[in-house]
DNA sequence: AATCAATAAGAGACCGGTCTCTTTGAAGAA
DNA sequence: TTCTTCAAAGAGACCGGTCTCTTATTGATT
């Protein structure tokens, strides 16, 4: 009386079978939709089936199969548009193959990052797709492809790991973004991102384990450096890793000796803090300060200005990234596929000549 | 030659048994962390297992016991901010408790949402979260109750569903809301919301099988009626089902016979295409328009004027109902709660006196 | 009518864990 | 010394499906 049974005795496959007076065997054919049965025989498990309410028990057919139709996806912070916005690609391209998604937050930390990757495997995802937080460390990586289970990178390329890949030329496209500020007029320009290192100060890439970002750094740096600007790398700041620490970030830059008269953000949760930050400040943008910012995301077009976005196809490049895992899945046997998405840049209203241009010629 | 297996046989209980001269019953005590054994043994165990690398297969593991160790999550589009900031807080909840999540969208609609349920309950969820598209059809929600496994209810709760819900005082904040919009001269308001009805016009409550939509549009007619205004439903716009859908929704509002001189909106996506469509036709925020919108999404702070918003604790909703869930996964036998959460009120600068105050005056 | 092939259904092993029940062996009590 | 007691290890059933192998039945073939 105290405690019935608390698990609920659900309905089994050999339930039906007796049910409808069969062998399990047949059951399970009519119920599994495999094998051979006759109509007659299908119609008495099918109705003892409905009269039962059976539900098959997913897992148990996993085990057997061996296939859970499960994709195991890894990004850095679902909060952050970017990623959710991927995911969403990710999510509709898998459903619209039969699979499902199991999402995991790795916070951009390589432990998380680790312990989420084994905990898919253990849950015998079908492949995985992972947003690498570090170059340096990928054993776990490697282990999901001696697993056997295929592995797909988003946005972020790992040379040493020859596996499908999707991204955007990161480089070509800072320098593009670059320029813009370049041929402005701008010589001081800061680049803020949330990846930190080491001393939290640059120095010089090979700090930089995310491989999205190394590639931006160096091509803003190289766009700078053709530029005649004298140690770029002074502008590059590091560990905008939330608000908080964006906003501290953002104060350090533009209340130092010599204001950067222009930025570039690493990605739109970043840029959205530092032009709250302008703001605050009662600096106006572009008069005072230009700011471009990586991932048109929606509050760039409306805030006055509007803000000069490098558009990163994100809903494509979750969309592709999940096409060739699924392909892959299917048994494809080409050699592993990189993608490079392109990208355009919006050119809206945040971009103008730098403040201190005449201040400096007089 | 052709095709080696396919499949890469993985280490199971029974070769680490083996390989450690053990019996399988104590290699898996060992592997599993339960029963009583000698701590000789246990190196030896698990020397084996990490020589052979060793990964449990936790599909095998749930099995058994019963438990996934997974709680399933259906909302409603996981790239609104709104549903995205609550799933992170059910996330960091579950992953706090040892629990993870499995997300499926529903796109808020009541067939998908169903397909959605039932998948989770094939892949034995140990507890689902569900932001319910419609109160009408709810079978599949007893069904989940049915088989025993526990359900929580986010931001929208069933009168006739007796489960652990975590919502907000939607009628009462959609009140304060209108209230602010009428104390300020404003008798012409449009409340503009993504739920959809029969032949996409709104006659009355009855319609409107999204709880928590209901309960505003509740408040926000009665308050119109309040301060006397005639036919309020007048001005209750449906199906911004998406950002084209709203565009022409707020085309239609803005451009009518009698445009009105304020809107409530009633998600934060939905606030942001209005106020673009404000802008592109060159009416001001608040001069010409007053605008209130559900949910502090991140832009409405930085737009010229910053919007005035009814500040959802999104993240706390997620993590409370989580936190519901888990506790019953437990075992409490508490019956079902209701939690209401506070809500608050940001006045920021959208809203003004009524354009046409002095107009109709005159 | 007898043989054979094809079709439909049944029996039971298996997946990789958990867990109950049984057996073993050594220390402590009488 | 013999019996009891208890910790530690082993044996094997079980979870709910899939799937291979075997058996029974039917129709076609000669």
């Amino acid at each position: 009386m105290k405690r019935t049974a608390p698990k609920t005795p659900s309905i089994t496959v050999s339930d039906v079978a007796r049910a409808a007076n069969v062998s399990k065997a047949t059951a399970a054919r009519v119920l599994g939709g495999y094998g051979v049965v006759s109509d007659t025989i299908r119609a008495d498990v099918m109705a003892a089936a409905k009269a039962l309410d059976y539900r098959p028990n997913e897992l148990a057919r996993s085990m057997t199969t061996g296939r859970s139709g499960i994709i195991g996806v890894v990004v850095g912070d679902i909060e952050n548009p970017f990623f959710s916005l991927a995911v969403r690609g990710i999510s509709d391209a898998a459903r619209a193959a039969g699979f499902n998604v199991i999402l995991a937050n790795s916070g951009e930390r390589i432990d998380v990052e680790k312990a989420a990757v084994r905990l898919l495997i253990g849950k015998r995802v079908d492949g995985l797709i992972v947003t690498p937080s570090e170059s340096r460390d990928i054993s776990h990586l490697r282990d999901i492809h001696r697993s056997g289970r295929p592995l797909a990178l988003l946005d972020r390329a790992l040379p040493d790991l020859d596996v499908d890949t999707v991204t955007v030329d990161d480089r070509g496209i800072a320098m593009r973004a670059t320029r813009i500020l370049v041929d402005a007029g701008h010589r001081n320009i800061a680049y803020v991102t949330a990846v930190d290192a080491e001393g939290h100060e640059y120095r010089d890439l090979g700090q930089i384990y995310t491989s999205s970002v190394r590639e931006r750094i160096d091509g803003f740096l190289t766009v700078c450096r053709e530029a005649g600007i004298d140690r770029p790398e002074r502008y590059v700041r590091l560990g905008a890793t939330s608000p908080a620490e964006t906003r501290r970030v953002a104060d350090a830059v533009l209340s130092g000796p010599d204001r950067p008269t222009a930025i570039l953000a690493s990605d739109s949760v970043i840029a959205l803090e530092i032009f709250k930050v302008i703001r605050q400040r009662g600096l106006r943008v572009p008069e005072d300060i230009s700011l471009i910012t990586f991932h048109d995301a929606d509050w760039t077009s409306v805030t006055t200005p509007p803000i000069t976005v490098i558009d990163q196809p994100v809903y494509a490049l979750g969309k592709s990234v999940a096409e060739l895992l699924i392909r892959r899945l299917k048994g494809d046997p080409r050699p592993a596929e990189r993608l490079i998405l392109p990208t355009s840049i919006f050119e809206r209203g945040s971009v103008g000549p730098p403040s201190n241009a005449i201040v400096k010629r007089a």
